[in-house]
DNA sequence: CCTACATATGAACATATATTCATATATTAA
DNA sequence: TTAATATATGAATATATGTTCATATGTAGG
């Protein structure tokens, strides 16, 4: 992505004063990165229902697969890429995992992308 | 994803009550679906990065490919997934598109999502 | 030890997606 | 009209990603 970029525009739309500014007031790069990589992990159907399901109680995983349909196996996964987005934490009791929402953090940015798509 | 799923666990670990209580409680899946389209949109660097660029000023496509370094065709590709998304509006003035994000609801949901990062 | 069971994970496959390239559309000016 | 310019978009390609299948790991009980 960084050689077939043709010549953008001539000069006319080009907007100096604008670029100056934004430049300027632009988060750094790692962290727009992890940005995005945080709602990369939030952007996926199975995932976000997972995530529903943990905000309204803990659950092993017997119980998330049953209640979403899916099989053992792709919750999972699916919780790996969850633990390390560290959007969900878990405890063992015996052979048992209960996972649960890692932080209000999460479950506030959840409800707010809730709250937005019933807006629209 | 409906067929392969086999047996997931006997019954021991299953907790009836947890996953009633769960499934009254779950949002419908239209919504959820919607959340994480939302989601999913945020989720990649390129766009993360217009759309930060956007909630510090109005820019027009030649602006922001010129500061983010990419090609106004990917730029625009984007822009559209954006739109879609209702995240972004434009305004024509003569052959220059200027954009800017939607509303301060997806401001909120953006600087919440850089609190999360920052954080970590 | 061995068996059963809950969960985790590697590999393979199928699908989705971001960028590039080429080209189309729209607007302004001559 | 024609030329120039800003933006949009279709097709192709390369990469990323979600699920399945098979199997591994960890834990409890006999």
């Amino acid at each position: 992505m960084e050689k077939g970029k043709q010549a953008v525009c001539q000069t006319h739309c080009l907007h100096p004063e604008k670029l100056d500014k934004a430049r300027e007031a632009m988060e750094p790069d790692e962290r727009l990165a992890r940005l995005a990589e945080l709602f990369k992990t939030l952007g996926d159907f199975t995932r976000v229902r997972i995530l529903q399901a943990l905000s309204i109680e803990e659950l092993c995983v017997c119980d998330i697969a049953a209640l979403l349909d899916l099989s053992q196996s792709a919750v999972s996964h699916q919780l790996r890429l969850l633990r390390a987005a560290q959007l969900v934490r878990y405890r063992k009791e015996g052979k048992i995992v209960y996972y649960a929402l890692d932080d209000d953090h999460v479950y506030t940015l959840f409800t707010q992308g809730i709250e937005h798509v019933k807006e629209k």
